[in-house]
DNA sequence: GCAAGGTC
């Protein structure tokens, strides 16, 4: 009786315990916490120990689920699509008269992300996620423009959310995101949510900025420079403006030369007076300079001081950054792209698309243990990581991914990621990892050591004096002449130096960056992706494109699409910084008043700033033939449909070249990608055509020659210059002047046979085919008068079948 | 066909 009772009593218990379980259960929230892509979703799950589980978030026992995006899984409709019906013709013709747009007219309709496959098969697996939750999370990146928040919304949006949502704020580690889940904030109503508008008006404004493109391309080709789609835009338009204006100080330079006396002493060391504007010690004229030297008798130098020094490790890079200094070793910044995503995928490198050149402490206190490990890898002295902790010049309390850094997994050599990813892996590793084992070494030691001269004290030396490297043994280094100075010398003489006012610098991405970054416009995600943009030649379906730009060898120039925006946006406000602090400001007061009153003024501050641009451009367009000069019709739209050009610098000029070589009806021959290389740097190639004679038998011809900027006449009379494949002559050249073949019928005549030939004599050779029918048989040929300058080779008598 | 913003 008594273990009955036991038992009973156990059995409820248990029930009653399961009962409560299920209550609590039914009654826990269930949350999909939303997160901007895989990798945040992979950190969230270590953070949470989990994909799904309990975790206290907006009550104590919430159960949640992690999902992702993938970055932008929508984008705005094209301006078609977003009008009624009666108006879609208007949106979808490209003519004047059909702009400037009227934003009432639009609904803002939003399309899964035509370029990613993926986008739709993320969304529905989000709906999917979402379908027996009661609130969603949007944890989406917690970028200062809004930017997270619009991905996210739209997101909601897409799926017909109508049930709760939160928004949660943090940086890319763990710790914060446990912080961020903490506090995380209920969002009633989108349409009052400042970090929301204030994307959606970035993401608008830039949208109608799509019209000053159609007025490009309308206006250019109205003018007769129809060399394709002139992409304008705030970032794009910017990038062409301060690479145009670079061309134009390089071509406007005008090198002024000047003399001053100076003095050097016996270690090579110079002296001279500090020069400000004003001073009239700088001649024009050597012979002043000349003069006053003269005057100026021998002297002693004299040590001023000699103050100690030290210099921090620089800050750590950014993809911009990187990507400059990986393209000064020779790569492409659309390989180092590329390979960059591949090793962050692999988890060789951190996140590239960041904007951090600081560390927060936990992500340093992350990757401080592998810094020996890395120092071996990279070839740096693990003696040398003495300074473990985080400067604070290098520190920031939060920040989103930090710096672009070597990742979690350390290669067990540099030949893995060459292997993996080619050299240019190699250089990307190198690269970061130098830059973060700098900040564990000490600061750089140096002495200022200034001198002066006994007699002539306004003349001044200076020079440093490495005491300790450190991190400079390894990061920039010293050059043999910096590391080892010779001290100043006993004896200074005065001689004429001459210098010049400096010509400006040809613009390569670091200066592009540089301006882009100064100014505040594209983020750390866009500024390297556009520049690509700009510059490549394909759409991504392998069709051909107009690029704007042209790289070689890491300087970038206008090419003639590229030229034509530059002339036609000079003066608008859009190709100036000034358009991107407009937008900012408008976009910080529609933050800090959430209304669609305020929103609605982002539409009236583009609407006047584009009324101006138009009546600019038109303007502009009146001038193009001043600016331009002649169409090239090397670089219209008609003449390049194909893929069968390529639009190169050669020779210092842009220009378009068949890849396809042909003479008329006699033979055609595609270069290969190696030739193509070879073309492109100016070098002279040879190859081998088939021809046939007249009996149809075919031969083999060897070509020789290279790309060359070359004239023909039209049949208006006019000269027109193209770049295309030049073969060699294939006439030699007789001692009388005339010309005649160098290959007879696949026989080379040899400087021997021109000898006989070129005297008149009858010559034996072996010919290919012959007209009697037989296939390779000698043939006695020789020469006599064609038309014009030219001769040609007879045959006199078949002979013998070879 | 046009933007800039994400991401792989």
């Amino acid at each position: 009786m008594f273990i009955y009772l036991k038992y009973i009593s156990k059995f409820f218990v248990k029930y009653a315990i399961m009962k409560l379980k299920l209550w609590k259960g039914c009654c826990r929230v269930k949350l999909l916490i939303l997160c901007e892509k895989n990798s945040a979703r992979q950190t969230f799950e270590k953070a949470l120990n989990g994909r799904s589980g309990v975790h206290s978030i907006v009550t104590p026992n919430d159960e949640y689920y992690l999902t992702n995006a993938s970055g932008h899984l929508l984008e705005l409709a094209d301006p078609e699509d977003q009008v009624s019906e009666d108006k879609k013709d208007y949106y979808k013709t490209w003519d004047l008269q059909n702009i400037p747009w009227d934003y009432t007219d639009f609904t803002w309709k939003k399309i899964p992300i035509r370029s990613n496959n993926r986008s739709t098969e993320l969304l529905n697996k989000i709906k999917q996620d979402a379908r027996d939750k009661d609130g969603i999370v949007i944890a989406t990146d917690n970028d200062p423009s809004g930017e997270g928040d619009v991905l996210g919304w739209e997101i909601l949006e897409y799926i017909n959310w109508t049930k709760k949502v939160y928004r949660i704020k943090f940086e890319d580690s763990e710790k914060s995101i446990l912080h961020g889940l903490e506090h995380p904030k209920e969002i009633v109503n989108r349409n009052t949510d400042g970090a929301y508008l204030k994307g959606l008006s970035r993401q608008r404004f830039d949208y109608l900025s799509m019209q000053y493109s159609r007025v490009a391309k309308i206006k250019s080709k109205e003018m007769g420079y129809d060399y394709g789609t002139p992409k304008a835009g705030r970032l794009k338009s910017l990038i062409l403006g301060i690479v145009g204006r670079q061309w134009a100080a390089i071509n406007g330079y005008v090198k002024k030369p000047f003399y001053e006396a100076r003095y050097k002493d016996n270690s090579n060391h110079e002296y001279a007076r500090k020069f400000e504007e004003g001073d009239t010690f700088r001649h024009t004229g050597k012979v002043h300079a000349e003069q006053e030297v003269q005057n100026l008798s021998d002297d002693v130098p004299k040590v001023l001081e000699s103050k100690r020094k030290t210099a921090r490790p620089p800050l750590l890079l950014d993809l911009s950054g990187m990507a400059s200094l990986v393209q000064k070793k020779g790569y492409g910044t659309d390989t180092i792209e590329k390979v960059y995503q591949n090793m962050y995928q692999d988890g060789y490198v951190s996140y590239p698309r960041t904007a951090d050149k600081k560390f927060s402490q936990v992500q340093f206190d992350e990757l401080l243990p592998l810094a020996d490990e890395i120092a071996t890898v990279v070839g740096v002295s693990t003696a040398l990581l003495t300074h473990k902790e985080l400067r604070s010049t290098h520190k920031v309390e939060a920040c989103e991914h930090g710096p672009n850094r070597p990742g979690q997994k350390v290669p067990s050599s540099l030949k893995e990621l060459e292997t993996k990813y080619g050299k240019v892996g190699v250089e990307i590793y190198t690269t970061l990892a130098k830059s973060f084992l700098a900040i564990l070494c000490e600061d750089y030691v140096y002495d200022v050591r200034i001198a002066t001269l006994e007699n002539h004290p306004e003349y001044i030396s200076k020079f440093n004096m490495p005491v300790e490297l450190n991190f400079r043994k390894f990061l920039n280094p010293l050059s043999e002449e910096q590391l080892y100075p010779r001290d100043f010398g006993t004896t200074a003489s005065s001689f004429v130096f001459s210098g010049s006012n400096k010509k400006p610098s040809k613009p390569n991405s670091t200066f592009i960056f540089k301006y882009l970054i100064k100014n505040d416009v594209g983020t750390g995600a866009t500024r390297l992706s556009t520049l690509n943009d700009l510059v490549r030649d394909k759409r991504s379906d392998g069709r051909p494109l107009q690029p704007m730009l042209l790289v070689s060898k890491g300087v970038y120039s206008l090419t003639p699409l590229g030229q034509v925006e530059y002339a036609l946006l000079s003066g608008c406000f859009l190709s100036n910084p000034k358009a991107t602090r407009v937008l900012q400001d408008a976009m910080a007061e529609v933050e800090t008043n959430p209304s669609e009153e305020k929103l609605n003024k982002i539409y009236d501050i583009f609407s006047e700033m584009f009324s101006n641009d138009f009546v600019t451009m038109q303007k502009n367009s009146q001038n193009l033939k001043d600016v331009l000069g002649d169409v090239k019709p090397e670089a219209l739209v008609s003449s390049s449909k194909d893929s069968n050009t390529r639009q190169i610098m050669y020779e210092g000029r842009s220009g378009h070249y068949k890849v396809t070589y042909s003479q008329k009806g006699r033979f055609s021959h595609k270069f290969t990608k190696s030739e193509i290389n070879a073309l492109e740097q100016g070098k002279k190639i040879m190859f081998d055509v088939s021809r046939k004679t007249t009996t149809g038998k075919s031969y083999k011809q060897t070509i020789t020659g290279k790309l060359a900027w070359q004239k023909f006449t039209n049949k208006q009379g006019e000269v027109i210059e193209y770049l295309g494949f030049k073969a060699d002559d294939s006439n030699r050249k007789a001692k009388d002047g005339k010309f005649y073949p160098r290959v007879f019928r696949g026989h080379e005549i040899t400087d021997a046979d021109a000898e006989i030939l070129e005297n008149g004599r009858n010559l034996t050779i072996p010919v290919i085919t012959l007209n009697n029918g037989e296939q390779n048989s000698n043939a006695v040929v020789k020469l006599v008068d064609g038309s014009g300058k030219y001769k040609k080779i007879e045959i006199v008598e078949w002979g013998k079948r070879i």
